[in-house]
DNA sequence: CTGAAAGCGCTAACAT
DNA sequence: ATGTTAGCGCTTTCAG
C-alpha cells in the first residue's frame, strides 16, 4: 500500500512531473498542458488513488496551513467553545489548528511555542497565560503572526481581541446602584490578568463615581481553591438575606461558585439578594429565581481573531499594524 | 528575519551539513565529529538561535509525528475531557494533535480524514459518527494505524476502547430491582451508536431476568430536541411522585435534561423517584437530593487509546492484530 | 505547449 | 574522524 505520488503519476501517464503538478493544482488556467492530456493526468490520479502531500508542499512553499491555539484551560467551557469555533472558522480557510493546553502555566506555554515554531505553523492565537509575558515578548521579536485572544499585556505590541469585561462589569454595577443598591460587592479571584483586573476595574469605578467608596468590597479567593473558598466567604456573611446585597461575578469560575454558595444559605436569588453572574452556564437552568448575566460575543471574538491572524499572515511587508479590538457583552436575564 | 537552517550552521563552522546534523540530532553517541566540533557547532547553533524544521525532517522520515483526534463533539464535556488528556498524553511521546470537530455528521468525518491523510498524520483516533461505516471502511483498508474510541462498528476489524455501558446499566438495574423497584424506565435519544444502545441492552437484559418484562419501559427522543422532548417526558408522567419510579438515562445529556424535567415536578429525588444519570456534570451539585451517577473511566480510556495507537504505529510487520478493550464505570452517589 | 533541473531542510548511505 | 551525495514529494523557474 504504498503512497502514490506525483512522480508514479507522471511515470504512468509518460508526462513529467511539473506537467502533472500544474494540472493537480489546479494552475493551469494558461493552458499550458494540453486538454488531452490535463484529462489524462486527472483520471490516472483518481485512479491510483492519488493525494497530495502536504508536508512537501509545506516545505517547499514555507507555508504548513497551520496555526498554533494556545489555550490557557481549554476545559473551561468558556475557551472549550472559543477552541471549536476558531477550528472551524480556520479549516474553513484551509487550516489545521493544533491546540495546546497550557494549563496557565507559563512554562508549558514556553514548551508549546518551541513545539509549535519546530513545526513551522503559519500563525499563533494565544490566550496568555499570568506571568507569560516573557514568552509573548519571544513571540513579538520573532514576527511570527500572532494574535492575543482574551488577555494581553500593554507593555507590547500585540494585537488582541478581548470582551469589553471593564464596560459590561461597570454597566452592570451601575444598573444596581440605579436600583437603589448600595451593598454591591465584587467576588473574583486573585490573578494578574488583565481579563479579570479590568472587569473589577468596572466595579470600583462605577461605585466610586456613585460615591459609594464606602460600600467597595472586593472578595479575592485563591485560584486553585474557588470553589471552596467563595463558598466559605460566602458562608461567613451574616444576615445575608436582609442586606439588600447584590454579588457581582467576574468570572464563569467564580459565577458557578457563588451560586453553590447562595444555594445552601437558602436566600432567594433575585428577591432576597442580587447576583450578576459572568458567562453562561448549564448550571443556570437549575438555579430558582432569576438574575443577570454577561456574556462574551464568543463567536464573533472567535471570528475576528480569525480574520485579523489572516491580515497578518496575508500582509506581504511587515508595517504589522497591530490593533485592540474590544467587543461588547450582551446582558441576559434568567 | 530569516530562519537559520542546518546548512547555515555548517557553513559558519565550515563543515556539513551531515555533520552538523548529526550532532544536533544527539546521535553522536560513536563519536563521528570530534569534541571539539561538537562543541563548536552546539555553541554556534545557540547563537544563531536554530530551531529544527519539524516539516522536513518528516518529509524525509516519512513521520509527521503528528496524530489526528476526530471527535464526534467537542462541546460534550466527556470528549471535551478526552480530548484533553488525549493531547497531553501524546504530546509526552513528542506527538502534535490535530483535532477535529465532526458534529456527529458522517460527511464532515469524510472530510477530516482527508484533511488529515494530507497532511500525512501517524495515526488516527477517531470517536465515528453515526452512519460512518463508510469512512471507517476506508481507513481500514488504507492500513493507517486507526483506535476507534467510545464507539465502534462490530462488522469492522478495528482496536476500539470503550466503556463497558452495558454491564454498569445492567448493575444499576438490577441494584434497583433488588431495592424493590419495579417502575424503572430509561431514558434515552434515538441513536444506532453502539455505546449508546449498549446501555439500552444493559436495562432490558437486566429487566428480563428479573422477570420484569412488562415493565420495560424506553422513552427514546430526537437527539437535536433532547431537552425539551426528554422534559416533555416527564412532564407527561401522571402522578409522578407516587410511582417509586426510577429513571435511568442513557448519557449525559440526557441525564442533565432529566433532571431539568424532575425539577419541573417538584419531586423529590431519592425520595419520591429514582434517579440514575450516566457521566458526571457540574450542574450534580445544584440538585436537591441523591442520586447514583455512573462515571466513565475518562483517564484510563485515553491513556489506553493512546498506548494502543503507539503499539500500532510502532509495530514494524503488519499482523495488525486488533482488540476491544471494554472498561469498567465506576459508580458514585450523590 | 512541454520537460528538465533545482531546491525547500533534513538525514541515511556511501565515500574518503 | 569527517564529507559528499542522493532523495523524501512538491513547485517553480528556465530552457526547449
Amino acid at each position: 500500500m504504498k503512497r502514490v505520488s506525483i512522480k508514479d503519476i507522471a511515470d504512468a501517464v509518460g508526462l513529467s512531473t511539473a506537467a502533472v503538478s500544474i494540472v493537480l493544482s489546479g494552475k493551469n488556467k494558461n493552458r499550458r498542458v494540453s486538454k488531452k492530456m490535463t484529462e489524462k493526468i486527472l483520471a490516472t490520479a483518481k485512479e491510483m488513488n492519488y493525494h497530495p502531500n502536504l508536508l512537501a508542499q509545506s516545505l517547499q512553499s514555507g507555508k504548513s496551513k497551520t496555526i498554533g491555539l494556545l489555550v490557557a484551560d481549554i476545559c473551561n467551557p468558556f475557551f472549550a467553545l472559543v477552541a471549536t469555533n476558531i477550528q472551524s472558522e480556520l479549516q474553513k480557510q484551509g487550516y489545521a489548528v493544533i491546540i495546546i493546553n497550557t494549563e496557565e502555566n507559563a512554562q508549558r506555554m514556553d514548551e508549546a511555542i518551541l513545539i509549535l515554531r519546530a513545526r513551522q505553523v503559519d500563525g499563533l492565537i494565544v490566550v496568555p497565560t499570568a506571568y507569560g509575558e516573557q514568552s509573548i515578548q519571544e513571540l513579538v521579536k520573532s514576527k511570527i503572526p500572532l494574535v492575543l485572544f482574551d488577555r494581553y499585556f500593554p507593555q507590547f505590541e500585540t494585537s488582541n481581541v478581548l470582551a469589553n469585561g471593564y464596560k459590561a462589569v461597570y454597566e452592570a454595577t451601575t444598573q444596581e446602584i440605579q436600583k437603589g443598591k448600595k451593598n454591591i460587592k465584587f467576588f473574583t479571584y486573585k490573578t494578574p490578568l488583565n481579563s479579570i483586573r479590568s472587569r473589577e476595574q468596572g466595579y470600583i469605578t462605577a461605585m466610586r463615581e456613585a460615591k459609594l467608596d464606602d460600600y467597595i468590597d472586593i472578595r479575592s479567593v485563591s485560584y486553585y481553591h474557588i470553589d471552596e473558598e467563595i463558598e466559605k466567604e460566602i458562608a461567613s456573611i451574616e444576615d445575608i438575606e436582609n442586606q439588600q446585597m447584590c454579588i457581582i461575578c467576574s468570572s464563569n469560575n467564580v459565577s458557578v461558585a457563588t451560586l453553590k454558595g447562595i444555594k445552601e444559605r437558602k436566600v432567594s436569588i433575585g428577591k432576597d439578594i442580587d447576583v450578576i453572574c459572568f458567562d453562561k452556564s448549564e448550571v443556570y437552568n437549575f438555579i430558582d429565581g432569576h438574575f443577570t448575566y454577561i456574556e462574551q460575543p464568543i463567536y464573533d471574538m472567535s471570528v475576528k481573531v480569525v480574520s485579523l491572524l489572516m491580515e497578518k499572515i496575508n500582509s506581504t511587508d511587515d508595517d504589522n499594524i497591530t490593533s485592540t479590538t474590544q467587543m461588547s457583552c450582551k446582558f441576559s436575564y434568567k
